[in-house]
RNA sequence: GGGAGCAUAGCUCAGCUGGGAGAGCGCUUGCCUUACAAGCAAGAUGUCACAGGUUCGAGCCCUGUUGUUCCCACCA
């Protein structure tokens, strides 16, 4: 069973994941001898396909829920799907049209037969593709927001919210997509800006006093005027208050109003008022009692009130009535406008405000305690700034438009009856009316928003409103992971659920994180093509390459600029980590790995030991601080730096040696050491983890192993300070070498000039083997050395390397130069700093002393420096 | 109009509570050294946007300026 000469994910991931699910790691218990550790992941749409979003989002949570659950927490890691009412309307709608139907002609039965036929094929799509990631949540607990149990807690929550007041029918102004045919909540709206006219008309008085001119961006709606309002205080206006004017292309006459919503600096001071159309107008019209006319149907399109124009689209009527009104006469000029027009998040038409009758649900008495779980820190997000955008939001918010005019989602509990005007809210379909005994009721045709069902989310995938174990165990949840975007759409609103419906808010913490950009840094998106499907990613360069490119170097709420530089550097660095991994497992075939408890350990072995103690440490505190990127770093210069090129390198003159003691002493680090790497990176790369852990037979899978605690009898303090001497004197000669042309092939020998022989004693095999040494020794003065030298100090030794011919003056002395140089600034750096009374006073004693060290070593390397310089010269 | 982020090596970005500027990619030089050329060794490159301030000490804290990105609100 040898390993690949190179990383071939494609190999083995398949097969990883496979058993993972079959001996049912990711399944979590509710265990009373453990802390529960939950995560509830966003629900992906079943309408969703894998991108880089998802992507992220996923690696990131179950990089948090592989290391809680390696240390000893009970970890639910809670998937699912989102029955995304909408966006799979839409699919279904447009189906629908290839075929020549439409919603209404099939009807409401037939269509929603048909939309859970299409979630039944495509809606589990998704969920394959984020098992390609790697992702270890609890597949028997898989939830879908339209499914029995989420369907109740809706009803349940329905019902209370009802009960309590908080839910109420109101007759107001809405968003409304005249696309998807329904009404939309505030946040569902997105403002684009676009370069369009002001629009300035002719109005003229009806008793023939001339004529007053109005500006709008909106021309078309003109024929659903009723007033045109003024300032109260703008003087130009004050005597035609009152007045009546004639409206063009009608035969309708509106009166002159005056109200402070019109600011007199703005466009001619002067606004034509339609209150069927345009919120601030619908106020005005109340205040003033206006009628309402409205001129456009909800699909967009003029109504019979529009007259000649009945029939046309907005944007034809709009070219329509602009022509007919120059052509009357009424149009006084146009000028260019760029504004903001609120369009539909789903399918980008542009937004009519509607006065409709809907559901709402009231926001202030939910949002002030959701509030104030962020306030007192019981919700935290991270990164803190976040906060203000919620508080923001929250402390802003308006009343939540819950009712939409679609057909696949949650119906609304309510029954009507016809017979004697009674509305029953209700968790079970009622069989009679409870006030006249009506037998044929009539359901509410609206459905709830998606996100009404997805607030509640973190409660009613564990068994809200029963009182489940889970539900006990498991809520509140610890932590969500999500990117900023859906902050409004979700985050807040499981909040004030969560509070409302638990008494508890459903997670303390929050973890932001930002988007997936490309390498121009612009937004992925459909229009612009510039998506990168993450599975073709994983199909190239594996799973593990993936989720390392979306974790290195990403500081929380960030977003990421991808790119296939990354995703080769990533691929690189599982190449390294497998190679150093297939020379540890090629060596464990020739040898017995000594027990590292009874060993006795060489200074290279407690030099790694002690590296390895310090990134435990260190990796540790940046997972509980969720700084993955960080953590990351720290484990890639270790692996890479520490581990592969200098600790390997260190074992190769033992492994090779005919000395089984030191032999398998030094197999026994090497393959300890290799086991906690792959522990403490599993969490990041699970899939090559877990094949090279088969490989070294110490247990079924690395997925349970405890991750790595720090150790204090392998934290060795003075032996590193030595070791790192010696590796210093390694880089020394590398140095020299380099500079004076001689290749690593072309062996050297090396004396040694030190006061401290006992720290490089016994490390002549390592600076022989790692700087191409071929015999080292140790003499008391520089004339045993001989002749023709390159010269070189470390901070405990002078170094000699006779070259012969190879050693060119010049050549030497410009080095030296340079070295003294910069030694001198060093020294100059020190001396002032030491010298400054202020620096002495108040800065950390041990700060002060690593720089009177500091100095010495410098000073005493400078003097050693300038006598073999003088030799030189 | 309100708010937030960002500005550090040629490029993309890290830099935790203030204590001698880092990584990856790219670049230069030399190496197929029996884990790895998806590699090894050595090296070059920075007025940490600008201007003030606090401090013994500022990439980091405070104030202002400029540029840039985003979010929210939205007056026809």
């Amino acid at each position: 069973m040898d390993m690949n000469k190179t990383f071939t994910p494609s190999e083995f991931e398949e097969r990883i994941y496979k058993r993972w699910c079959d001996k049912g790691y990711f399944t979590a218990k509710a265990d009373k001898k453990k802390k529960p550790f939950t995560i509830v992941m966003p629900p992906p749409n079943i309408t969703g396909q894998l991108h880089m979003g998802h992507a992220l989002n996923e690696t990131l949570q179950d990089i948090i829920i592989r290391y809680k659950r390696m240390d000893g927490y009970a970890a639910l890691w809670l998937p699912g799907t989102d029955h995304a009412s909408i966006a799979t309307e839409l699919k279904i709608v447009e189906q629908l049209r290839k075929e020549g139907l439409s919603k209404e002609s099939v009807g409401r039965e037939a269509f929603l037969e048909r939309a859970y036929k299409w979630k039944e094929q495509y809606g589990g799509r998704i969920v394959e593709q984020l098992k390609r990631m790697g992702t270890s949540c609890d597949w028997t607990r898989e939830a879908f927001t339209m499914d029995e149990r989420c369907s109740k807690a809706v009803r349940e929550v329905f019902v209370n919210l009802y009960e309590k007041g908080l839910i109420y029918r109101g007759n107001r102004m809405t968003h409304w997509c005249p696309g998807c045919g329904t009404a939309l909540s505030d946040a569902e709206i997105e403002y684009e800006e676009q370069a369009s006219n002001l629009w300035h008309l002719k109005y003229p008085y009806t008793d023939g006093s001339g004529y007053m001119v109005v500006a709008t961006t909106r021309p078309e709606t003109m024929l659903g005027d009723t007033a045109v309002a003024v300032n109260p205080e703008d003087e130009k206006y004050s005597s035609v208050v009152g007045k009546m004017m004639k409206l063009p292309l009608t035969d309708r006459e509106i009166p002159v109003i005056a109200d402070e919503y019109v600011e007199k600096e703005f466009g001619t001071g002067a606004v034509k008022i339609t209150p069927a159309h345009d919120p601030n107008d619908f106020e005005v019209g109340k205040r003033h009692k206006l009628p309402l006319i409205s001129v456009i149907d909800d699909k967009g399109i003029m109504n019979e009130n529009a007259g000649k124009y009945c029939g046309m689209t907005r944007e034809a009527a709009r070219d329509a009535i602009v022509k007919d009104l120059r052509e009357q006469g009424f149009i006084e000029k146009i000028e260019p406008y760029t504004h903001n027009v609120g369009v539909c998040y789903r399918c980008k038409t542009v937004i009519e405000p509607k006065a409709c009758e809907q559901w709402y649900l009231k926001m202030d008495e939910l949002a002030a305690p959701a509030i104030k779980v962020v306030k007192d820190d019981k919700t935290k997000f991270i990164p803190k700034r976040f906060e203000k955008i919620y508080f923001n939001w929250m402390e802003n918010i308006k009343d939540w438009c819950i009712s939409r005019q679609l057909w696949w989602g949650h119906r609304i509990p309510c029954w009507y009856c016809d017979e004697c005007g009674e509305k029953i809210v209700t968790k079970t379909e009622p069989e009679k009316c409870p006030k006249c005994g009506n037998k044929n009721l009539r359901q509410d045709e609206d459905v709830l928003d998606t996100w009404f069902s997805s607030a509640l989310w973190p409660f009613s995938t564990l068994g809200y409103p029963d009182k489940t174990e889970d539900l006990s165990y498991f809520y509140p949840t610890n932590v969500l992971v999500t990117a900023y975007d859906i902050i409004f759409f979700w985050v807040a609103r499981m909040i004030f659920s969560g509070i409302e419906h638990m008494g508890e808010t459903p997670f303390s913490e929050v973890l932001i994180h930002g988007i997936v950009r490309d390498a121009q840094g612009r937004k992925m998106s459909k229009s612009l093509g510039n998506g990168i499907d993450p599975l073709a990613l994983i199909d190239q360069y594996g799973a593990d390459a993936l989720r390392y490119s979306l974790s290195t170097g990403v500081a929380p709420g960030g977003d990421i600029r991808f790119s296939d530089d990354r995703m080769e550097a990533s691929r690189n660095f599982m190449n390294k980590l497998w190679n150093a991994s297939r020379y540890v497992v090629m060596n464990l075939e020739n040898g017995t790995p000594a027990d590292i408890e009874k060993t006795e350990l060489t200074g290279a072995d407690k030099w790694i030991l002690t590296k390895l103690q310090n990134v435990i440490k260190e990796v540790r505190k940046n997972l509980d601080k969720y700084e993955i990127g960080l953590a990351l770093a720290k484990l890639y210069d270790f692996i890479w730096s520490d581990y592969c090129d200098w600790y390997v390198e260190l074992t190769k003159p033992m492994l090779y040696s005919q000395d089984e003691r030191k032999k398998n002493g030094a197999l026994g680090v090497l393959k300890y050491v290799l086991s906690e790497i792959l522990k403490l990176i599993h969490p990041f790369v699970p899939f090559i983890t877990e094949e090279i852990w088969s490989y070294l037979g110490i247990s079924e899978t690395v997925m349970t192993e405890k991750y790595p605690v720090y150790r204090k009898e392998y934290d060795f303090e003075k032996e590193y300070g030595s070791f790192e001497k010696v590796k210093e004197v390694i880089g020394k000669i590398r140095f020299v070498r380099a500079e004076m042309n001689v290749p690593v092939s072309n062996k050297v020998h090396l004396y040694i000039k030190t006061d401290d022989e006992e720290a490089f004693k016994g490390a002549e095999a390592y600076i022989e083997k790692l700087a191409g040494v071929s015999e080292t020794a140790f003499i008391k003065e520089k004339s045993e050395a001989g002749e023709k030298l390159c010269q070189a100090a470390t901070a405990g030794a002078e170094l000699f390397i006779p070259l012969g011919e190879l050693v060119d003056t010049e050549k030497e002395i410009a080095r030296l130069e340079k070295e003294k140089e910069k030694l001198t600034a060093e020294i100059n750096r020190s001396k002032g700093l030491l010298s400054n009374k202020g620096f002495v006073a108040k800065a950390p004693a041990a700060l002060i002393e690593k720089e009177r060290e500091k100095l010495s070593v410098n000073e005493e390397l400078l003097s050693k420096l300038e006598i073999r310089l003088k030799e030189l010269n």
